[in-house]
DNA sequence: TCTGGGGTCCTAGGACCC
DNA sequence: TCTGGGGTCCTAGGACCC
């Protein structure tokens, strides 16, 4: 515990969706989902309009979709929540060197490791006014912070005035705060262990911190039960660790419908490896256990895991090991999903040893015929894709259909375009990558 | 048309070593 | 012919988070 309320919480609004409401100034006050695109997809993330018609994260967009079917359904555009992840995340380390981002909209900062002369509720309370009107001036977006003596209530109360507010919660204030909350507001607490609180009557946190710390062990184990008895206490005394290590790297994919053909699947698995593959070189990591994740057509999850001798991040290797531990699992009633992760890591790339890569027996395939000339794929033009046109400058996709793709005119500092229609093969029409966000001064 | 994709952390059992 | 205990590594599964 701090004695001051040193530690921030920040959260960017429906982020996502957000960010499509700056660039797409058409969607602004509109109901916009971000994912739930595809048979099998989720929601993202879906803006406050959206929000209204019961629309939430990890909802499938099957159920969006008959709960609002006029809302804007957009494909993520991960580039442009970087840029703007990156802009806010430089704008925290501005005020301390102790930043932990948690993902590309959420962060932790531990204000005493900055140059902060006063540290009190009052001073906390402009130091993050300051801090949200930079980030609204800077990336066009709204975010929610919350400011107290740890982690847990800095998290808290920056979802207590969500959106676009701010809530420092004075020291000794904080049992005050925390034991009129549901017990799923707390850390770890999902819907396993909320269904076992509730079972010994458990359902808010002042509930939770009349139970002995002991019978909260015995109910869900040593770590989690000490944890919740600690929140439930008040007492969160964790840092803010800036440069987090990454732990495992890897890739994985649904199919639209299951697949129970072996070559298939062995071909996607090769697309997960090499994708994987490409991750640990692209951060320098390699690594020893190789995980391959199926998951069947009834839902049920299986892993195979092998450690290898020595680290690598060579594609050849893994696919070679993730063929074998597939040879392992029984596929015949059809997959839903399957994947590839490294583990074990080390922190820089290493010469790779051949000999340190077992020989495995991997049922050979007969390899593909050389196919003569393939034939070009058809453009795909997802919605909300960036795009050019040579005459009509840049805007975004609206949605396309029978060899047609629709276009609306706009960028972020543009009044809402107009739309127009294109054939799916038109070569006056481009993809483009996401434009930066210019500060309007 | 139920249930994504990127992760982290914990538990529990067995192998193996001292 | 009795039988320990601690530590580490590996594997599989599950809960949880954004």
């Amino acid at each position: 515990m701090r004695s001051r309320p040193v530690i921030l919480h920040l959260d960017l609004d429906a982020f996502f969706a957000a960010v499509e409401q700056r660039d797409k100034p058409s969607l602004r006050g509109k109901p916009v989902v971000v994912g739930g695109t595809g048979p099998r997809s989720v929601v993202s993330t879906a803006s406050y309009e959206a929000r209204r018609y019961g629309i939430h994260s990890a909802m499938s967009g099957a159920e969006a979709r008959r709960r609002c079917p006029n809302a804007a359904f957009l494909g993520s555009r991960f580039g442009a929540y970087r840029m703007a992840s990156d802009v806010v995340m430089a704008a925290l380390h501005e005020l301390s060197p102790l930043v932990e981002p948690l993902s590309l909209d959420e962060a932790f900062v531990d204000l005493s490791a900055g140059d902060h002369p006063d540290l009190g509720a009052e001073a906390v309370r402009v130091i993050a006014e300051r801090l949200r009107a930079t980030i609204r001036h800077r990336t066009g977006l709204t975010a929610s912070v919350g400011a107290g003596t740890s982690k847990l209530v800095a998290k808290i109360a920056s979802d207590l005035d969500k959106p676009d507010g701010l809530l420092v919660v004075p020291p000794g204030d904080e049992l005050a705060l925390l034991h009129g909350l549901p017990v799923t507001r707390l850390w770890g607490v999902g819907p396993a262990t909320a269904q076992r609180l509730q079972r010994i009557g458990v359902t808010t946190v002042a509930d939770l911190a009349a139970v002995p710390v002991e019978e909260l062990v015995g109910l869900v184990g040593q770590v989690v039960g000490a944890g919740l008895a600690a929140q439930a206490a008040g007492l969160d005394d964790r840092a803010v660790v800036a440069d987090r290590e990454t732990k495992s790297v890897g890739a994985e994919e649904t199919f639209d419908t299951d697949v129970a053909d072996l070559a298939r699947l062995r071909d996607e698995l090769d697309l997960m490896a090499g994708r994987t593959a490409r991750r640990l070189r692209g951060s320098g990591h390699s690594g020893r256990t190789v995980t391959l994740k199926v998951r069947l057509h009834d839902f049920r999850t299986l892993s195979r895991s092998m450690t290898l001798p020595g680290a690598t991040d060579d594609e050849s290797t893994l696919r070679r090991v993730v063929r074998k531990l597939l040879s392992e699992v029984d596929v015949s009633d059809g997959v839903r999903l399957i994947g590839v992760a490294v583990s074990g890591l080390s922190d820089h790339v290493q010469d790779e040893l051949p000999d340190l890569v077992p020989a495995i027996a991997v049922p050979v395939t007969a390899p593909a015929a050389a196919s003569p000339a393939l034939p070009e794929p058809a453009r795909r033009w997802p919605p909300g894709l960036d795009v050019e046109h040579t005459e009509h400058g840049r805007g975004w996709v609206q949605g396309s259909g029978v060899g047609r793709v629709t276009v609306r005119f706009e960028t972020a500092h543009d009044p809402p375009g107009r739309v127009r229609t294109f054939g799916t093969d038109d070569p006056d029409l481009a993809e483009v990558p996401p434009a930066a966000y210019a500060w309007v001064q």
